[in-house]
DNA sequence: GTAAATTTATAAATTAAATTATTAATTAAG
DNA sequence: CTTAATTAATAATTTAATTTATAAATTTAC
């Protein structure tokens, strides 16, 4: 499936060392179409302000990069004095990128093209999370059928990022909570198995990224984004980076011991912010409550759904439950003392909420900033936007294929 | 006192903007710079590899530095084959630069040269630090009898860096919690009184920086430096680089409420880490136990010296009085649960302890250790070495000097 | 102890890129 | 509607940098 183009697309992103002009050449081209991907398409004269190179150099390039296919004429701008420069722009059909979001319960997968569309994709696959050989074999078929289904137009695929919960290294292609069967790093065995080059992201930092570079992120350049799911999740983006730390590590925000309850952690420690602000616990309070005689309008016939997911307590908020909004409001209140912390901390300039719980919308914003207004010091807090997810479940998606476009142009 | 020396450097770091070859002519000059004050010297083969330009470039660009006196034929190396190369490296005299340490009952103020090594220094110059005008005069005064006591040879300086404890802007200039009396930013004041371009950085990430640069920091790029004082201070460095925050307020650990006591802090608010692990509150624990009728090597007559500095508790932690053991071991164990947060949010490869707390060595790192292999995430918590301070007390004076010079030659 | 191999430095030749000049296309002013 | 002013693209010229060749300085092998 390796087409010629793609073939350039690998030569120019390589890292073989080759000799002075022939260098100088490669590092400008690669400059452009990072110029371009960041603008969206250039004339000439922005290419030369921006690189610092003569107009002749700059045409060359551009041509060279129309004949490899990366680069096209994308016709004139409109001129106020002065005759029309032609724009130039990424080919988007050059070459695709897969996002593969993993769930708890379900999968979701997208396809993004050279110009960071999402041209395809796949939501709520049904699909259950499990550390077994039996959990990764459907999941490798769940992204072969989505594949298969593509257009033979998309089949271009450069690369593609599996975005999974829990300790993820993605620097070696290590996943160590789930899938970690054998020597080799998962990244390769799915490499192997697809014949795509693959990389791993912890699910959260995929979100973050994803959101950061197309979805509620304008300007700023440290935030910190909180995935709120089963688990609590943290991306750290830092002057525009994701923060991964030494392993892959970073972002443990769940075990911040912030109570003084009696409920064992599953990292085996007490009083983790996870015990009682995770969508988990939010489950089992919300049971507790039942239990002593509280009423819900998911009860029917006096019984809940079994399982009962965190999809259907959102639901019911959002439904306007008394239960469920009071639940969900105790768990944002906790939330916003974990997160004034890490205000504290980082100084950020933006807050996103992510993840499931998020579409509780206002349910869970008000107590969080309430909680930060009250936590955090006030110099600092005052400096900190909370905002939603504006990408919501596709957060992952578009996260994963922009980490595989962006590891393999070396755009991080 | 502008020599003309010091005009170039200035020259090559301007931001103007030229066309062209004098634009990357500049620029490869400024990387050759920065190379050989990375590697300390360089040959020209070793110039040409790292900055891929040609023999003659490298030559003729050396040469030109040379001429600027920036740069000197340090001789030539040893050669295994071959003809030895002529060996160059930066002028330690074409420039200095000063860092000024305010600590709460002294100054500590010292001068770097080009290469980085501190050439004159001025330690425990007795002060106090209050939010005054008089407080602030003082400061100036001690700056300039400084520079009033060089050489005349070391007198060419570029810049200077103030470290100031509490809220520094150092984007801006701006001091929050101290000399906040105009409506210019301090670092402008100090600049106009000097005549010599001036930073300000807070104390904790100054010291962060040295430690980082010429202390014990080997090829770690994400570290945590803890400043055992008075208060507790952070410094956060990620990827090599000082992390500030939106506002230069990043790193407020002294606030993680970890505690369920009756303590209000001065931020207002009850259960600050830092009531019950800083080291006022060493002082408060220190007197209340005597109070309470222990007994203490600090005592004479049965009274204890008024004021009674942190130093003396630390002094009589080395001397082995046993009150002053036990209660920075308590204090040891409260820093490293809140060390085990920060551990478990940044997965850093090393935290270095410093600050004056720090100078009772395993006193305080073994409760430190232990608390964090107790209270973070075992995987997380592996990762991180845990190592004391090599430059101590002259943290804070040359981590100043490399931030004035960085900042000035863009290096950060 | 001399020659071969290796590395550096400089000089000469060649190639590449930047300037400058020219032509083309467009808007605004008279 | 024509001309001046402006901006872009291309061609011609000049300047700059890379390559290649040569000379110089060292080490190692025979």
């Amino acid at each position: 499936m390796q087409s010629q183009v793609n073939q350039n697309i690998f030569d120019l992103f390589s890292e073989e060392t080759i000799s002075g002009v022939a260098y100088k050449n490669k590092s400008l081209k690669r400059a452009i179409i990072n110029h371009l991907d960041k603008t969206g398409n250039a004339t000439i004269t922005d290419l030369t302000l921006a690189l610092n190179i003569s107009v002749p150099k700059t045409t060359s390039l551009i041509n060279e990069l129309i004949g490899d296919g990366l680069v096209k004429d994308e016709g004139k701008v409109d001129s106020k004095g002065g005759r029309r420069a032609n724009i130039y722009g990424l080919v988007a059909e050059s070459a695709f990128f897969i996002g593969v979001d993993v769930k708890h319960y379900h999968v979701n997968i997208g396809l993004l093209d050279f110009k960071k569309n999402l041209v395809s994709d796949e939501m709520q696959v049904p699909y259950l999370l499990a550390n077994t050989q039996e959990s990764f074999d459907h999941l490798i078929r769940i992204i072969q059928g989505f594949i298969g289904n593509l257009s033979a137009a998309h089949r271009n695929i450069l690369a593609l990022c599996v975005n999974l919960s829990g300790r993820v290294n993605s620097e070696n292609g290590y996943s160590y909570s789930f899938f970690h069967f054998h020597e080799e790093p998962l990244s390769t065995i799915i490499e192997k198995i697809t014949g795509i080059r693959t990389y791993l992201e912890n699910d959260s930092r995929a979100m973050a990224y994803g959101e950061f570079h197309n979805g509620i992120v304008r300007d700023e350049k440290n935030v910190l984004f909180v995935n709120l799911d089963y688990g609590i999740g943290l991306g750290i983006m830092i002057d525009g980076k994701i923060y991964r730390g030494k392993s892959g590590f970073a972002g443990e925000m769940g075990h911040i011991p912030l109570f003084t309850n009696e409920l064992i952690c599953h990292c085996g420690k007490k009083g983790c912010l996870e015990t009682e602000a995770s969508g988990q616990a939010l489950i089992r309070m919300f049971k507790e409550k039942i239990a002593q005689g509280s009423g819900s309008s998911l009860q029917h016939d006096n019984k809940l759904p079994e399982p009962l997911h965190l999809a259907d307590i959102i639901q019911s908020t959002r439904n306007e439950d008394v239960l469920c909004i009071e639940l969900v409001a105790g768990i944002g209140e906790k939330i916003g003392r974990g997160l004034s912390v890490l205000i504290n901390i980082f100084n950020p300039e933006l807050v996103v909420l992510g993840g499931i719980l998020s579409q509780t919308d206002e349910y869970i914003r008000l107590p969080i900033r309430s909680a930060l207004n009250k936590y955090s010091l006030s110099l600092v807090n005052n400096d900190t936007q909370l905002l939603m997810s504006k990408l919501k479940e596709k957060a992952g998606i578009i996260g994963g294929c922009l980490i595989a476009r962006d590891k393999l142009l070396s755009v991080q």
